[in-house]
DNA sequence: TAGTATAATGACTATAAGTCAGCTAATGAC
DNA sequence: GTCATTAGCTGACTTATAGTCATTATACTA
C-alpha cells in the first residue's frame, strides 16, 4: 500500500509549509503583530487548516525555534570539535563567537527564544514541546560544560563547579545579546554590538581563569 | 481658588489609585493575563475612566515600571553611598547585591522591565515615556560606572572603557536574572539561585581586575 | 460508480483592547 | 435656592484576532 506512504509525506510537506509560513511571517513583523490569518495566507491553506496541524500560534512558534535550536546545536558541536586542541579559552572563545554569529543572522528569533525561555508561553504550549525546547538548549549548554570542564583539567580554569560556571557564562552572554538587540537602548549605551559581546566573552573568560573568591 | 487645588489633587490621587489597582493585578496573575476591565474594577472606576487618565495597558505598565525604576535608582545610590569608602570591587558586590535583593522580591517587576527593554511595547506606548524608562535605567547605570571609575584610579580594574565595562556587567547579571527567574528552567540547570547571581558577580568583578586582551 | 474516510474550509464564538455619545454631579453666577 | 455650565465618569459598542466546528470537498476502495 504504497497511497499510505505518499499520504504521509504529503502531510508531512504541507506541515512544512505552514512552518515555512509562519516563520516569514513571525519573523518579518514579529510574532505578537503576526496573525494566524496572516500565515494561513502565506501557507495558502485556510485557517482552521492551520489548527489542524498545530494546536495554538505559540505551538507553530515552538516548533520553529525547536528547530532552529538545532541549527545552533549543531553550529556549536561543530565550533567544539573544530577547536578541540585549542586551550580551553580559546575554544570558549569560539563557541562564544559561534553563539553571536547564529544570533545576529535573525535577532527576532534569538528575542522569541528567550520569550518562551521565559516562560511566557508555558500556558500556551504542551509541557512536551515545552520540554523539548528546554532540553534542546540544555545540549547546547552541554558543549561549553564540555569546554570549561577541559579547561579546569588543563588548569587555564579555576572554577569549582562545571555546570554553575557554564550556566552563569550562557546566562550572562544571553543578557548582552538582549542589550545589543535592542536599537535604542544600545545608542543610549553607545556601544557597537560588537565591541559590547566581545567585551563581555573576554571579560567572563578572565574571570574563569582568576580563582574563585567566596 | 482653593477648589481648582482640590480637584487637582483629587484628580492625581484617582489616578494613583488606578496605578495601585494595576499593580496589584498586572503582578498577581502576570501583565498578559490581567485585563483592563480587571484594573478597572479593583480601581472601583469604569474601564473608561481608565483610558481617561492612561492612554494604553501598556502605559499603564511603564508609568509603574518607572515608579520602580525609581526606587530602584535610590537602592543603588544608597548602596553606593555606603560602599564609598570600600575598594571599588567591594563597593561592586554591594551595588550587585542590591540589585538582586531589589528584584528578588518582585520577579514579574524585572520580567516587565526587561520585556519594555526589548522593545516590545515600543509601539504602544508614547515615546515620552518610553525615553523616560530608558533614562531612568541609564540613570541606575551611572552608579556602575562611577564604581568602576573609582576601580581603575585605585588601580584594581584594569578595563579600558568604563561605559562598556558597566553596560557589559549590567547586561550580564541582568541575563543571571533571566536564567533565575525561571522556575523550570533552573531546575535543570539545577542550580539555587543566589548561587548562580554570586558565581556571575564574582566572575565578573574577576574579569575586571584582569587586564584586558585583545 | 457508490460509499466511505480523510482533509480542508470559513463562518462563527469568545475574549479583550480601546472608543465615544450621553449622563451625573459639582460649581458658581444670579 | 435655582439653574446653566462644565468637568468628569460611564458602559454599551466597535474592532481585532485567537481558536472552534459543522459542513463541504477530495481521494481512495470495492
Amino acid at each position: 500500500m504504497t497511497t499510505r506512504a505518499r499520504r504521509e509525506r504529503e502531510k508531512e510537506e504541507r506541515r512544512q509549509s505552514i512552518l515555512q509560513a509562519a516563520h516569514d511571517v513571525f519573523f518579518e513583523n514579529g510574532f505578537h503583530r503576526a496573525t494566524v490569518d496572516n500565515v494561513a495566507e502565506r501557507a495558502e491553506v485556510s485557517k482552521g487548516t492551520v489548527y489542524l496541524y498545530f494546536e495554538s500560534k505559540e505551538t507553530i512558534l515552538a516548533h520553529l525555534l525547536l528547530e532552529t535550536l538545532d541549527e545552533l546545536i549543531e553550529e556549536l558541536e561543530q565550533a567544539y570539535v573544530t577547536a578541540e586542541s585549542l586551550p580551553a579559552d580559546e575554544q570558549l572563545r569560539r563557541l562564544g563567537r559561534a553563539y553571536l554569529r547564529f544570533f545576529k543572522e535573525e535577532p527576532e528569533c534569538f528575542r522569541l527564544l528567550m520569550a518562551m525561555d521565559r516562560g511566557r508561553f508555558q500556558d500556551s504550549v504542551t509541557p512536551e514541546i515545552y520540554q523539548q525546547v528546554l532540553s534542546a538548549s540544555l545540549e547546547g549548554l552541554g558543549w561549553v560544560m564540555k569546554t570549561i570542564q577541559q579547561g579546569i583539567d588543563e588548569e587555564i580554569f579555576r572554577c569549582c563547579d562545571v555546570r554553575l560556571a557554564a550556566s552563569t557564562l550562557w546566562a550572562m552572554l544571553n543578557g548582552v545579546l538582549e542589550l545589543m538587540n535592542h536599537p535604542l537602548r544600545r545608542a543610549m549605551v553607545g556601544m557597537e554590538r560588537e565591541a559590547l559581546y566581545q567585551t563581555a566573552l573576554e571579560t567572563v573568560i578572565q574571570g574563569l581563569r582568576s580563582a574563585p573568591q567566596q
